[in-house]
RNA sequence: GGCCCCAUCGUCUAGCGGCCAGGACGCCAGGUUCUCAUCCUGGUAACACGGGUUCGAUUCCCGUUGGGGUCACCA
């Protein structure tokens, strides 16, 4: 009978979600939604000078917004508190000090690992020859070489600081079979004695690694491909506990459109919290993420998670990294918030309106939303160039003028506006109502000469939704007010 | 630099020996009730190079070049 699949999202508790992280974690989740598998949140907080306050929450919080949730694992409750869920806990890496130290003396027992005490100073001084002498720099063994186990245990004993180290065989070749890039290889000759437990007890990455995901009966590593360089420790590291290994998938890195290296804080925004902040859509991050590196294979671009876990598959995972275009994001996101629902799509705006939040009901919200949604790309985008909703413009004299309109025409053109919206009760001041006065009247020869002399006056600005739109917003009394003050103001 | 990975339009990609090399974003042009946007139509644009294998290579193999990743008591 085949192993239940079950795999895991596991990061480190850096106080916010990269985006490739987000990608890592939703192929996750796709996986085992596919696969009818579990799929499980492990910290991997072992690293004590990097901890941050909040940083588990955020990223929680970040994976929830996102709609990749856990059933296993690090979860949050209703208050928003850390909890575990799960018969395979610990799940905080912190909390399995004791299993790390065993398994990592146990190495040392069966001779497969060593202790060492070499001082930060030496290791350095090391690396440094080894750099001038242009050579892969890698722990040269020495502790192993100088000191039997006993006496290593008595200088412990003795108080003195170690690590331990793994003994990596200096021949041999180790392989693995990838499971987006095939079978790869490596010659132990180019692996370093790496750390498994530092020197404050807690374990690196690599031994918590294997020993969690031994424990945790994973199947199946997503992870992206800065991790193919380790993955030879790891399989050495199984190999030694006469563990297996479970499958390993290696992603395609994200890269910067501009410097085509690795997405990294440096470039900017890259956590999913500064994408959430900016407007964009978790549909629509989601979407766009999963397609970079992994694609249907079909002409579909627009995926819900329900389609894209019933499309994912391994094999349908990329190799080569994918450039992040921002451009191709906008996109998604405007098409997502058109394909939203006005109220709900109000909610999501309100906070970008913060200056005009006391003055704002709910009715005027929702009716510059329908407005103003097809011209959206991000949430943001409710607060650019809508000033005209809340203020009254003073539209510019020239750009009153339709072309080479004269003053004279442009009043009379104003005039006729005002006459046509006048007669327009409160009652029926309707979107449809507005509009099909105003096209009636408007010469079919060159509508513009009614048109745009109104749509300045309504809003003082070049671009803007149509004059029936927002004279429909603004209502009728702001409206006629906003007709008699260009007027006025062309009597100067 | 050592090791490893990768290579189709500017970008995300389809293609798994025989295709006018397909789609999407962007860009350009045109259309739809003034501008903008939406929407529709059309267009622009790619197999890095050199050797093989083969009747035939974008596709398979090797090399070159190019790009990326990684070399911690960080993950």
């Amino acid at each position: 009978m085949a192993e239940k699949p079950r795999v895991r999202f596991a990061p480190s508790p850096t106080g916010y979600l990269h985006i490739g992280s987000l990608r890592t974690a939703l192929y996750n989740f796709l996986y085992a939604k596919k696969t009818g598998g579990d799929y499980f949140l492990r910290v991997e907080d072992t690293d004590q000078k990097r901890l941050v306050a909040d940083a588990v929450e955020k990223l929680v919080e970040s994976l929830e917004w996102a709609g990749v949730e856990n059933g296993e694992g690090i979860v949050l409750d209703e208050k928003g508190s850390i909890r575990q869920k799960g018969e395979f806990g610990p799940y905080m890496q912190s909390e399995r000090l004791e299993l790390y130290q065993k398994y990592a003396h146990e190495l040392v027992k069966k001779g497969k690992a060593y202790y060492c005490f070499c001082t930060p100073e030496r290791l350095d001084s090391l690396r440094a020859v080894q750099e001038k002498a242009k050579l892969a720099p890698a722990y040269d063994k020495l502790c192993l070489k100088t000191y039997s186990r006993e006496e290593a245990e008595q200088k412990i004993k003795a108080g003195e600081k170690y690590v331990i180290r793994f003994d990596v065989p200096e021949t041999g070749e180790i392989s693995f079979e990838d499971a987006v890039r095939g079978k790869i290889f490596f010659s132990n000759k180019n692996l370093d004695d790496f750390v498994l437990l530092k020197s404050d007890g807690f374990p690196t990455y690599h031994l918590a690694h294997v020993v969690d995901d031994h424990f945790m009966e994973t199947t199946l590593v997503f992870r992206g491909e800065e991790w193919l360089p380790s993955t030879p420790k790891h399989i050495l590291l199984f190999e030694a506990f006469g563990w297996k290994p479970p499958q390993y998938a290696h992603l395609c890195v994200i890269l910067n459109k501009n410097t085509r290296k690795k997405l990294s804080k440096r470039d900017g925004d890259v956590s999913v919290e500064d994408f959430k902040k900016k407007g964009y859509l978790p549909e629509a991050v989601v979407n766009f993420i999963a397609l970079l590196g992994w694609n249907p294979k079909t002409e579909q671009e627009i995926f819900s998670l329900d389609e894209m876990s019933a499309a994912f598959d391994l094999e349908k995972l990329n190799k080569a990294g994918a450039i992040f275009d921002q451009e191709k994001l906008d996109w998604m996101n405007g098409y997502y918030i058109r394909q939203k629902d006005d109220g709900e799509l109000a909610k999501l705006c309100r906070p970008y309106l913060k200056k005009y939040n006391n003055s704002l009901s709910d009715e005027h919200l929702k009716k510059i939303i329908q407005v103003e949604k097809e011209r959206m790309k991000k949430l943001s985008d409710i607060a650019e160039g809508t000033q005209f909703y809340f203020d009254t413009p003073k539209p510019d004299a020239d750009l009153l003028k339709w072309k080479s309109m004269g003053s004279e025409d442009l009043e009379k053109s104003l005039n006729k506006s005002r006459e046509i919206l006048d007669a327009i009760s409160e009652e029926n001041w309707e979107l449809e109502d507005i509009k099909n006065k105003l096209m009636a009247s408007a010469d079919p020869k060159d509508r513009g000469a009614l048109l745009w002399p109104l749509r300045v006056a309504l809003t003082g600005e070049k671009k803007s939704p149509s004059p029936w739109e927002v004279a429909w917003v603004v209502g009728k009394n702001e409206s006629m007010e906003r007709i008699e003050q260009a007027i006025a103001s062309l009597k100067n």
